[in-house]
DNA sequence: GAAGATTGAGTACTCAATCTTG
DNA sequence: CAAGATTGAGTACTCAATCTTC
């Protein structure tokens, strides 16, 4: 978006562009400076660890890792070469499978997200109020659920 | 991050998580499908649009689109294929190249901003209120800089 | 030797095509 | 033939090594 004629609305949008590059890239980095597993992989075992058994279908976890089904095909080979999750098949449909996490995936998990949430309250949290951290994620939920899913 | 125990300010960030990564999508197909340059281009070449001579060395082009020297150097590729831009020598320094805009490109930046700002006032500006999007500014501009360019 | 840019090798994604099962 | 998952081909990035010029 041009720098002038900007409603507030788009420097709104710009500084979330902005925040978001910068401190992802960091917390990236943080997580790998930490001997933890990439940013990446933690995106895709995140949504694991919370599901119930550990386990997911390969479909519903692509959709929650914000991957193409081909694109978690892949990952999950790297996942699962690193004894992070393994496939087990889908008794009720055999045309599907699960991932569900190892002990070593969940371990990798806590370990991850120890450092990722001490770096949001260094980057993130210790700059911004309770008020603030409230207000923000009420306009992003109502922005979130006007755009969910359909057009 | 874990779903329980969050303090504000995490639920805060997974809520721009979620919604930088729906709009991104939601803008850059409307890119696609509207004939205009992918999002991805856009990066790269509104930085261009806005310097002064529609020009800039390739090393600060790189860190405008927040991409590394060597990526950096193959999307100039495509835009120079594409006619989006041209390499230009650097009187001053025969080590250095420029990148300038080329009127097509000029044009492109243009045609694509026309759909973008219409899709950000759709997806985003639409669902929030001045005061919002001018108090969502000012906490995320204090973040940008607690946290810009030094540790 | 350091800095700007490119090239080589490797990684990770996409869409489209395919295989398997319902 | 529709849906879940994988595979093939193509694209776009990274880091490390290289080339050129300061």
């Amino acid at each position: 978006m041009p720098r002038d004629a900007q409603p507030g609305h788009v420097a709104a949008w710009r500084a979330i562009l902005t925040v978001h590059a910068e401190l992802t890239e960091r917390i990236d980095r943080a997580l790998v400076e930490g001997g933890a597993i990439p940013l990446h992989w933690y995106d895709a075992l995140l949504p694991l660890y919370e599901a119930t058994g550990h386990r997911l279908r390969l479909g519903e976890l692509a959709r929650a890792a914000l991957l193409s089904r081909s694109g978690l095909s892949r990952l999950v080979d790297r996942l699962e070469e690193a004894d992070m999750l393994a496939r087990e098949a889908c008794g009720e449909d055999a045309r599907g499978s699960y991932a569900v996490l190892t002990r070593a995936g969940q371990a990798a998990v806590r370990k991850a997200w120890r450092i990722y949430g001490r770096e949001i309250q260094r980057l993130f949290g210790q700059h911004v109020s309770k008020r603030e951290a409230a207000a923000m994620t009420t306009v992003l939920r109502r922005i979130q659920e006007a755009n969910g899913r359909g057009k």
